[in-house]
DNA sequence: CGGCATGTTCTACGATATGTAGAAGAACAA
DNA sequence: TTGTTCTTCTACATATCGTAGAACATGCCG
C-alpha cells in the first residue's frame, strides 16, 4: 500500500497540479514558494532528486531521461490515484456492502448526487 | 493516517471477526492456529501486548482494564475503520467529483448495485 | 504473611521508510 | 579539457513496526 510522507505527498501534489513535466530545480524552486500552508522550505535539490527517485521506483512517478535536465512527472491523476487507492482499502474488507454502506453516509449531499448520476440507470 | 503494519493488521483482522473481548494470550493462540495464510506464527505474548498498546495509542482498539487480565476489543467494527480509511483518502483530493467517477468505474457490478440502491430516494 | 503464578509495563534492538544532503560520477558547453 | 550542471551513491537522523527479555505488579495458596 502506497503510503506517502509529507514531503513525497508535497512533490506529487506539484506534479499533480503544474501541467508541464518538471525539473528537480522546478520543483525544488516551486517546494520554496510557500507550498500550502507550509513554512517555506529550503530544500537541497539532491533531497528533491532522492524523493524522486524514491517515488518513480513506487511507480507514481516516471521521467524523461533523454532530455537533460531530467524533467519529471506523475503516471497517472491525482483523481486516478485517490479513486486507486479508495478501491484498495474498500477490499480490505470482506463485507464490502456494509463498508459502502457507512461510506455513503460519510459523504456530502453533493457527492451523493453526484454518484446517483455516475450510477445512472439500470 | 492510520497505515497498519502486518502483525497489527492480524491483530485487528482477529479482534473485528471474534465477538467477544480477547486476552492476549487468547490472541496470541488465535495468531499461532493459522491465521489467514500465513505461516502459524508463535509469537511471545510481550510481542501481542506491545501490538496491542500500539493499536490502543492509535485509537483502533480499547481495554478493560479492570478485569485481570485485560480484555482488548476494537473500537470500531472494520466497516465503519474502512469506510472512514475510505473517506479520509477520499477527501485528499481536491476534484472529489472526478474520483468519485474514477472510483464508480473500478468497482463491481454488484457493488454499483449496492450503491444504487443506497442512494436511491433523493 | 510470603512466595509463586500470571499478567503488564519498560526498555531495547533490528528492519524498513522517510527526510535530508554531501561526495562522487557523468555530460555538456566553451 | 576544464568548468558547470545535473544525476547517482552513500550516509545519517528519525519514526514506525516486529519482536521480545527484564522488571514490576497482583492476586492466590499455603
Amino acid at each position: 500500500m502506497a503510503t506517502l510522507g509529507d514531503l513525497e505527498r508535497t512533490v506529487m501534489d506539484l506534479l499533480w497540479t503544474t501541467p508541464e513535466a518538471m525539473t528537480a530545480n522546478e520543483l525544488r524552486d516551486a517546494i520554496a514558494e510557500a507550498p500550502s500552508g507550509e513554512v517555506g522550505r529550503e530544500l537541497a535539490v539532491t533531497t528533491v532528486l532522492t524523493v524522486l527517485s524514491r517515488l518513480e521506483k513506487k511507480g507514481l512517478v516516471k521521467r524523461e531521461r533523454d532530455s537533460r535536465p531530467h524533467r519529471y512527472m506523475s503516471v497517472t491523476s491525482r483523481e486516478d490515484h485517490t479513486a486507486e487507492l479508495m478501491h484498495e482499502v474498500l477490499v480490505t474488507a470482506p463485507d464490502r456492502e456494509a463498508v459502502l454502506a457507512r461510506f455513503i453516509g460519510s459523504v456530502s449531499e453533493a457527492e451523493a448526487q453526484t454518484l446517483r448520476k455516475l450510477l445512472g440507470g439500470s
